[in-house]
DNA sequence: GATCGAAGTCAACTGTCGTTGACTGAACCG
DNA sequence: CGGTTCAGTCAACGACAGTTGACTTCGATC
């Protein structure tokens, strides 16, 4: 029986480094854009490498979006002040040209490759959705969706698009408008136009 | 002196057909999803003539972007109630699986493709951050900036990733959250943490 | 009726991409 | 020492993209 896949290395120092340049590429360019080429020639390696030691350009992306972006950090270690808490992360590592990569910047650059949306739903709803949804003050996916939504676009708009007055630095008006929103949205009234209990969604 | 494009036609039916089919492409997959040759099989002619009628690719997005998009429409005819009226027109013609082209479709669906991002900037701050900022109660381009990031990741949530939760249809939860969320940005206080009339932003 | 330019087609070029199969060299093992 | 295995390279394939130049078709014009 040949193996299927031959010989593919579970974890190598030079896997780390193909992974590391791949998440650095994937941050700052979209999923099309971003050759293996480019990514091997950052690592050091021939393509082919890179080829096989994930399997697919789409495999590799997506163990670069688990490895990095975690947008699950966005929710970790948060203590009372939800709203205040992501309105900061939003601004994470994304300060300037830095070079650490930010929370959601690998998402926000391939959010319309449909090789990469895939992957990009499943991270967006089952690490930020759902956790989020489930510890708002009143519970709602519909709630932590919106958040979400919110977060990206300032994301996309910031980062991608690079529209001017969104580039101020955190601390700033942008920072304090963020966190009022984003504590808007958690509990602002559902509903035609009335705060009524019954009117929840899901 | 060779005619450098030879010969562009600037308006034929033959041309609206093509732009046509374009735009219904573009607010359906991304750009470099995209191929002249699918629009072209879509408008019944040969791809060459697809290229000689708009110069290039790009050329033909921002003149799709231009048709169809026009974002300045979301601003259009609007009465007093801005945030409600934005937070509708943020479902227009998204509904279901429509024939017609929302006002967001083809932008959301471009956003990280490097070629298509200077169209779509341009046309975001020129035709709805200024605008919209002039007229806010209180002017701003940070808020409207935000506004539109909003819209933009409610847009990408909803239709290009298909995020379940706000999936739902115009007049329900989403839409009232959706305006009274945008209302809070337009007025909501900004600077450090007080309501300071000193801390504006511009 | 010959000419001309525009409308539209055809076939091909060039480049790049992800992917693959065959190969090399060193470490390991009996 | 001989063979196996693994890390990594090399060259190429096949597909497909946007683009280009030469060609055909055809109605209008002199």
């Amino acid at each position: 029986m040949r193996r299927a896949a031959a010989t593919r290395p579970r974890a190598s120092p030079t896997r780390d480094r193909i992974l590391e340049a791949a998440v650095r590429r994937f941050a700052r360019q979209s999923y099309e854009e971003t050759g293996l080429r480019d990514i091997a020639a950052d690592a050091s390696v021939d393509v082919a490498y890179v080829h096989r030691s994930f399997g697919s350009k789409e495999m590799l992306f997506a163990e670069a979006v688990r490895a990095s972006t975690g947008i699950d950090r966005l929710l970790a270690d948060e203590k009372q002040d939800m709203s205040g808490h992501l309105a900061g992360q939003a601004f994470r590592a994304d300060d300037q040209a830095s070079e650490e990569t930010g929370p959601l910047d690998v998402i926000i650059h391939s959010l319309s490759s449909p090789a990469a949306s895939r992957v990009v739903r499943e991270r967006i709803v089952g690490d930020f959705v759902e956790p989020l949804g489930a510890r708002l003050d009143d519970p709602s996916l519909l709630r932590a969706a919106v958040i979400g939504a919110l977060l990206a676009g300032i994301g996309i708009f910031r980062n991608v698009l690079e529209i001017e007055p969104l580039r101020e630095a955190a601390g700033g008006n942008l920072e304090t408008l963020l966190a009022t929103t984003i504590a808007h949205i958690g509990m602002a009234p559902l509903g035609a136009k009335q705060i009524t209990p019954e009117s929840q969604d899901q």
